[in-house]
DNA sequence: TCGACCCTGGCAATCGTTTGCCACAAGTTG
DNA sequence: CAACTTGTGGCAAACGATTGCCAGGGTCGA
């Protein structure tokens, strides 16, 4: 009564399939993982008996000798970010269909965290994505040589990486909340260390500079729904009209902040948020944000990283891709006031 | 020029450690593994050599001798529902904070998507958590005899499960509709096939039973925001002026539809939701919902695996754990029109 | 006809760790 | 003081696959 399972069956392993097939082992190894190096009748009669047997390849036992793991580890900073769950579905879906596996790091926006993280783990990956990584350039760069590695939304010399253009579509944000007559636009900034926001910044001024516009930021706010209050709160002591938003976590916690104080969007001032995530659509107003291909993302990211695995000694892969967004106009943003 | 770096040092294993301290590989492995089998001084030699190298265990091998692999699987059926946010958010912290790495799966909402993922990955994994399962019962008691598991929001015997009290909530819910006066009370039913659908429903039944009210639902539809649009229609074509809804996913899908066709919330009709998710404070109005403690519910459905793992002999662990809701009144419902 | 070469399959080492078994020494008990 | 425990460490065999090297047989060209 001790054992429940009376007669547990070991796992079928590579040896099963040798005894069965009248081979050796090494012969269903490479009959099963390198086909070309097996006649076809002997390769036909083992992958029937693999298929029989019920045969699943152990990963732990072949990662040990070849390296491989069929693991790829994809590390974000904060799943609470819904950013993140565009990205997850993309890579997930790639990553699915090429037969890997996919590891979930929350490194909870600490870059010692991240580090140490990889570091530990650099033995069970075949490599890794890093969605907003808070690493300096030069331990990202010096991480790439651990292990491959395929960065979003941050562009690092000798890293490949996979961007979201969201800057060419502050642009577009700018010209739309010109056109509606707003001559007094601030930017919220986001945290300091973040990549992304020192690009939608520097955009953010390009496109003022282009209009004769004066140019200006409140923050910097951390990230999250949260700073909104405060985010909020600083826009109101400004003269503005309108504010671009770094990201729309921040931008929806403002929409909260300004409908408690009284303020009507878009009457009283306008907002547009980056990355049209999920709820930029159903928040009170809708959000007018700059719609960013979040899954497409993660499909990309996960295909350079493959492509780098598989072609090792090609490096002939695309080093960095840039993929374009687009104003979805909402109803956060309308005509300036008086 | 082939190779770049010049002297890729050879990771360091526990016989390098061995080498170093003068003792057998055996011993290294016992006192970083088995500290009480080796001797205190010892011990301590062997684990400054490690520190020293910076030794970090080789997974792979050690999970092809003791089996232990120290991953867990997360399954989920729809990355694109937030309510898995926050279990993933729970699943992650606690099994980080355990030493366990977290590999994700997406279901796809199939189950033999299911059943094969599972079945495939059985011998890397040490356990699995199933959140929001498509199997049949008895194909989870069957898989569970493979792999330790756990079950979030279904119950099946035989299995232990993390089940959020959302039955119990919309007691709750009910009484509030009451006490605004609705007496026509309409449950907006999710997919027929979902567990937690059907205690919602029952629930549903047995507390307009209490209020001798009559009972009835729309549906079922599918999981998501998009058929919030023909949930709306169909609570329209009812008398109802209020409604419970499977999920907030799809309450908020409704919203929307609800201000397309002009129809007030609360005014017209009051709306109550399940789980609090993500968006259901902020959307158009705010959604008042059956406050689910989801992250929390990650945390404990991992603690109850961890312990199934560490006293495989003991069975002493709770099989099943309930976890209370409550209401978070918001502004989508209120006092029946009239 | 003979050597060179390709194709196929087997042998055995190897990856890094765990663990059963044994041996030796020190401590305990009668 | 002999006989047993108990504590500590080593040896070596796994775990399940991959892969370098080798050998036999067939094919082909000279």
């Amino acid at each position: 009564m001790a054992e429940p399972a009376p007669h547990r069956d070991r796992p079928v392993t590579i040896n099963d399939i040798a005894a069965l097939t009248g081979v050796a082992a090494s012969t269903v190894s490479r009959a099963l993982s390198n086909p070309g190096r097996v006649s076809a009748p002997t390769r036909a009669r083992i992958q029937a008996a693999a298929r029989e047997l019920k045969y699943v390849p152990n990963t732990q036992a072949r990662a040990l000798t070849s390296g491989r793991t069929g693991t790829i580890a994809v590390l974000i900073s904060d799943i609470t970010n819904p950013f993140y769950f565009g990205i997850l579905r993309g890579t997930q879906q790639q990553l699915k269909a090429a037969g890997y596996a996919q590891l979930l790091i929350d490194t909870e926006d600490s870059g010692e965290h991240e580090i140490e993280m990889l570091h530990k783990m650099r033995r069970s990956l075949d490599g890794a994505l890093l969605a907003a990584s808070r690493l300096p350039d030069r331990a990202l760069a010096q991480l790439a040589t651990e292990i491959p590695l395929v960065t979003i939304n941050r562009n690092v010399r000798g890293v490949p990486s996979a961007v979201i253009d969201t800057p060419a579509g502050i642009g577009q944000a700018a010209e739309h909340l010109v056109s509606l007559g707003h001559r007094d636009i601030v930017y919220v900034s986001g945290p300091a260390a973040s990549w992304p926001n020192a690009t939608r910044w520097q955009a953010m001024r390009t496109a003022a500079a282009r209009h004769g516009l004066a140019w200006r930021r409140v923050g910097p706010f951390p990230r999250g729904q949260r700073s909104g209050t405060a985010a909020a709160d600083a826009v109101l002591n400004t003269s503005a009209t309108a504010c671009v938003v770094f990201n729309d976590l921040l931008a929806i916690g403002m929409l909260t902040r300004l409908r408690e104080r009284g303020v009507r969007v878009p009457a009283d001032i306008s907002i547009v948020g980056c990355d049209d995530i999920f709820g930029a659509d159903f928040c009170n107003p809708p959000l007018t944000t700059l719609t960013a291909p979040i899954e497409q993302t993660g499909r990309v990211a996960v295909a350079m990283l493959l492509a780098t695995l598989n072609e090792r000694s090609t490096p002939a892969v695309r080093r960095a891709v840039l993929l374009p967004t687009h104003l979805t106009v909402r109803e956060s943003t309308g005509p300036v006031r008086g």
